[in-house]
DNA sequence: TTGACATGCAAGTCGCAGCTTGCTTATCTC
DNA sequence: GAGATAAGCAAGCTGCGACTTGCATGTCAA
């Protein structure tokens, strides 16, 4: 249903990815503290939860349950698929 | 207002910059065609016009007024930016 | 077991992106 | 100039995505 391009296109989520790329295996509740003291995001839990799930979908995030918390990993290898689709950077046309 | 990952969330556009990747300098109604042929498009002008609006306000599609048509060029150089926020690929943590 | 903590689920609301419709502008040909 | 072609503009409609609200599930500590 959501592909990888909708999912980047949210601003939120990408902070989140901003954030599990710089810190792995947080919790949500431990995300929510850290989008809100870095980037100024005030989204509730719910919401942030529901980006994770987005973000798991499209398997831009991994996730591993520890007893009652749920630790999530950023993983950048579905960027490589998505962004090779076009050619970048030179191209020789009129340059 | 907007950004280049909300440009690439849209189908449509994804299948204009395939188009525009492919055979550059095309007329809007060139692209149209070709949206359609190559990829069940079926877009009216002014859909593909508004959609050309967009990748052109994110820079990922260049204009080039010819007489009373406009012909239209795919940038990747956008794309790069985009991609380097994020580590692709390896990034050492438990692997 | 009880209470507190961390998360999941589901329904409802609201705003905006994408599309259409109709008209207008600009350029070329005759 | 008249007509045809290519594109631009603006207002209105509609569906979906993001968020909230309320409750349910599951886990740990006492």
């Amino acid at each position: 249903m959501t592909d990888i391009y909708q999912a980047l296109a949210d601003p939120t989520r990408r902070f989140i990815l901003d954030e599990l790329s710089k810190r792995e295996g947080q919790t949500l509740f431990e995300l929510c503290g850290r989008l809100a003291m870095a980037h100024g995001v005030t989204s509730s839990r719910q919401a942030v939860s529901q980006h994770l799930a987005v973000l798991e979908t499209v398997g831009l995030v991994r996730t591993e349950r520890q007893g009652r918390t749920k630790l999530h990993w950023f993983d950048g290898a579905p960027l490589q698929a998505a962004l090779a689709r076009w050619p970048i950077g030179e191209n020789g046309g009129d340059a």
